[in-house]
DNA sequence: GATGAATGAGTGTTCATTCAT
DNA sequence: TATGAATGAACACTCATTCAT
């Protein structure tokens, strides 16, 4: 593994711990067996060493969404599909995903506006993902006739609250959840 | 407003915002419009700044949790209380509502380990309150047979969900989040 | 004499020896015996010591060169009480006007233009307190017919020359200066 | 044009404008168009960049300044043509003048004293050259009888002035200067 | 209760320089 | 010749905290 990719590693790791603002270039150049100086031959300073991670990262979530399977046999098991993604990225990536659902650093200078572009893309895509579903899923009689807008939101929720799973639940709470989805959606 | 209080709650205020790594001593005190050394006449540090802050949103919190209905017509009526009092909490004390879901600081120096046991205090009583809604709705034939302690987890989530809900979302989502509950949870 | 007074005087001092980037704040911390952290509570930073030195030495200059006396018997006398002014000058206060005849600093943050401002209305006043005589007294017939303005930017190369006198010579040339420029301004 | 002489006229160009200690090798690297190691094959740091351009600045200086004709009708003309000679110069060479007037690094490392030798070297040939002349002129009576050794020390400070000499000045300033001279030195 | 002055320990960053190729 | 990668030492500056009053 190259030098570049152990800061990328270390860094990832202690801002998805200790935030941002809590993590300190040392901490970084010593988890990743490096000087100081290296980070800043890599990158121009500890604000872009975050930033490029997080584009990296939506990068790959972005394209792990697109390759979600698109035709399934109910709309809801598209819901169940969205769902079962998010629980298998948190086992395999949970710094990666707790970088993802953390509060933009209050002092971070991100003039590209990678944060905010991406986490309003991140919502946008799932919100549209899930609106899409529900009202296919109401016309064709699949679910029941909910709000379509304010039920994407609530299920939006839920997603982010996956993300959010202690290592207690991470691998109990997926059955349960989509069966109260189901309940909740299908239409009786 | 004694300068004491100005203290706390430029200190609550900014700690929300920008976490508590993120958030200078300076910062306080010129939002509180008192002087650096003040802030150490009242408190050890900025530490006990922090943990004495959360200590009594937590205590706010227990209390005003305390005073919700015991005795409800049905069981859902008692989850759907707990649904509005967080959305109550959330439009009348953002910032305090902020620092309950916020991760512990990395650095935090908390020997009465004040962060921690607060936040498993909460989770514990939330937990205990869904679960024995749950259990006895279950048992009274009012909600469908779940399985208790995975779906008291998983609303859990939404609880939790309620108190990250952005500006747009903190008047709306009210009545179709107990909706989408109530198709869940009620026995058809 | 005050900590702040010791930060003014070691940093000119190293300023006039050595240049703005050629001094460390910890060489100059060291000098004013504090610690380098006092310097960030007097002063913004680095920057700001400078161009504060630069606006108070300048302050001082003009407000000296103002007390040069208005009425004098021949118009060369206020020609030769300018030099005299600056051999003192430059014996009392060498550091002060090793700052003023110095280079704008490459790097220096300078908002307030202090350095350039200064500096050329000093140009300017000297210029016009030598164009002001020149003119006078050849009118007068005191002087021979020179070109006024060339004269005068030969005559302000003399005085930054003056300023520029190695501490070999800054107590001997002012007799022989004002021989040399007697003869060539005096009308014959 | 060779690396080497892109090194030359690069770190001649940044040095003249932001000093020694102002720049940085990389902005030389940059401005010479090659990567740092490359000015460490042909030097032996940034200090050797420094004495070495200083010294060949010198060398052509020297070889120049012998060129001058010395059989002239007056003693009068020899003076003129040193100063003729300087306004050439730094029209001709700017950056490296204003090496040659500028003050002493104070940090820089410089075992064969390249700067003092040289700086000394040329205030004495000046120096001798300029009294020479004045002892010669005075003798056969072309000039007054003025002080020679402190004389000779006041035009080398308007030599010194002409280096000094902005753009605004470069072209007009020299038969003005000659014609002063002229009237004070020339015998009534 | 309140503050102006002061500081030890660090923080992010840059510097001139070197190494391996 | 030439360079991408790497570093020890220093740099300007900030931090939470304390002291004297």
């Amino acid at each position: 593994m190259s030098k570049k990719d152990n800061i990328i590693k270390a860094a990832t790791h202690l801002f998805a711990t200790q935030g941002f603002e809590g993590t300190t270039t040392k901490e970084i150049s010593v988890e990743a067996d490096v000087t100081e100086p290296l980070l800043y031959y890599h990158y121009s300073g500890k604000d872009e060493i975050y930033t490029s991670i997080l584009a990296s990262i939506y990068k790959e979530y972005f394209s792990r969404l697109k390759e979600l399977p698109k035709k399934t046999d109910t709309h809801f098991k598209k819901i169940e599909n969205l769902c079962k993604f998010h629980f298998q990225l948190i086992k395999k990536m949970p710094d990666e995903m707790a970088l993802i659902i953390s509060k933009e650093p209050g002092k971070l200078d991100d003039p590209g506006n990678v944060y905010s572009k991406n986490s309003q893309s991140k919502n946008r895509r799932l919100k549209s993902y899930l609106s899409s579903c529900l009202k296919k899923g109401i016309q064709s009689g699949e679910f029941a006739k909910v709000s379509v807008n304010e039920t994407a939101s609530i299920l939006l929720i839920m997603i982010d609250g996956i993300l959010r799973l202690g290592p207690d639940w991470k691998n109990k709470l997926l059955d349960s959840t989509i069966e109260l989805l189901r309940r909740s959606l299908i239409a009786k």
